[in-house]
DNA sequence: GCCTATCGTGATG
DNA sequence: CATCACGATAGGC
């Protein structure tokens, strides 16, 4: 199970820490994971949920959820199965058609979020170094603070952070190197 | 390999 | 506020 492969993200900014986060665990293709939601956004109907936490489990469960509590000080984590399901559904459940929008929250600085934005614009099968990051950011000697601002997306591959590689080929990630491999061969290949 | 330019963040006082 | 140390970098030597 894994996400379609024409899912379209919407990037919506909060103008402050989400009041509350709607968490569950999943499980997927390439491991298991921690969701967080949030409801309702702005000018939404009352049902609409944002994702604003996709975090892969690399250890285990707890140590996942503490580095969620971590990045998200003042929100209240509520494990929430049911309004989880209802987006990971939409994103997961389907097959390779999924026409479904997906909303995603975010909430950071004016420098995070013009990375985060620039990120979602590097298309599936594609990469793109630190620099040529900054560059098309028109911030082209920003290049460290940019790779910070990267390393800091909670929203994993909706926000697609793992399609930044370093220009000599080094490839860190978060969740380790080899499933930031693992994820680019996948998303080259064609057999979705 | 080591040295340095660069810049947003978070910690600290 | 001011200062400082620290990165998922990159380029020069």
């Amino acid at each position: 199970m894994w996400i379609a492969q024409n899912t379209q993200v919407r990037l919506v900014t909060l103008k402050e820490p989400p009041k509350t986060i709607r968490f569950s665990f999943l499980t997927t293709k390439f491991g298991q994971m921690m969701m967080g939601v949030i409801k309702p956004i702005a000018g939404d109907s009352e049902d609409q949920v944002a994702v604003t936490v996709l975090h892969f489990v690399d250890e285990n469960i707890v140590r996942t959820y503490n580095e969620v509590r971590k990045r998200w000080p003042k929100s209240e984590l509520w494990k929430d199965d049911k309004t989880v399901k209802l987006v990971a559904d939409k994103l997961f459940g389907g097959d390779k058609e999924n026409s479904e929008e997906i909303p995603i929250a975010i909430f950071g600085s004016d420098f995070q979020l013009s990375v985060w934005r620039a990120l979602v614009d590097i298309k599936r099968g594609e990469t793109c170094t630190y620099s040529q990051l900054a560059e098309r950011m028109g911030r082209p000697t920003a290049v460290r603070a940019v790779a910070n601002a990267v390393a800091r997306n909670d929203v994993a591959i909706l926000i697609p952070c793992h399609r930044i590689v370093s220009q000599n080929g080094d490839s860190k990630f978060h969740w380790g190197p080899v499933l930031k491999q693992q994820l680019l061969a996948h998303e080259k290949s064609e057999n979705y």
